[in-house]
DNA sequence: CAGGATCCGATCCGATACTG
DNA sequence: CAGTATCGGATCGGATCCTG
């Protein structure tokens, strides 16, 4: 076994149980893998937002890509809209219990990512250096 | 602390911190959230594999884009690769230490979306027929 | 076997303009 | 305020052909 690291935790193996190949993982990511729904999330785990507030929150996501990502959420479940027919109008959103579930996900996701970011970013300029002209991104 | 959610989940909070925005979950995300990366990964935490042998594990994959992933995935330190030179040649893959922390999280993952997958399936169907005529997918 | 190179359609996503 | 509609550039990714 490789080794060495620290403690070698469990041998996560992640196998789906056998033949399979897919696992249901491409359905999830194929929902919070695109560019913005995660921080949608993210921002929402903090309570309830509207429509601008969601936007001021995420920088750089434009008013099309924000109805998407959150019409989208709401079609999964994760997000709760409510409409109230004020003048001018207001609606909210927030997480669904489902989309609290996720937040578990999410803050796994960022703790492996903080814990590593360092060591991909090192690897990467190694890797660039050993590899020069490479389009690999 | 603020609780008072339904109760049904224990209020995870993803937060980051305060007035942060990212945590660097698109750091991650942009490396695992694409098409394939998930999928060689799971492949490889069985245990090292040739080319040939991932490509027919990963049914759909392209040649194309698994040569793609596959470096990608090593210029950011999660998988090594090792060449024989021999004839015809035979390349391995294998996940780095931290290619194998990676799959707590794929893991992680994998057991979300089978918990949900039922439920997001659902909610589907009922939003598709709430709205007719919707190109949101 | 393992991949590099090219072509090209599909999709994503930002910018902009308009509406109740 | 909270969207909808449309356009166009950028990127993604599949198919195909070629090579050591």
């Amino acid at each position: 076994m490789s080794v060495g690291h620290t403690a070698v935790t469990t041998e996560p193996v992640v196998s789906c149980g056998g033949e399979e190949e897919d696992c249901g993982i491409r359905e999830v990511l194929d929902r919070i893998g695109d560019k913005w729904s995660v921080l949608v999330v993210v921002e929402l785990a903090q309570g309830v937002r509207r429509f601008r507030r969601l936007q001021r929150a995420i920088p750089g996501i434009s008013q099309r890509m924000l109805t998407l990502t959150v019409r989208r959420l709401e079609r999964d479940g994760l997000v709760r809209r409510t409409v109230y027919p004020t003048v001018p109008p207001q609606v909210e959103y927030e997480l669904t219990a489902m989309g609290h579930s996720l937040t578990h996900l999410v803050r796994a996701l960022a703790d492996w990512s903080a814990d590593h970011r360092s060591a991909i970013a090192d690897s990467r300029h190694r890797w660039d250096a050993a590899n020069p002209g490479s389009d690999i991104r």
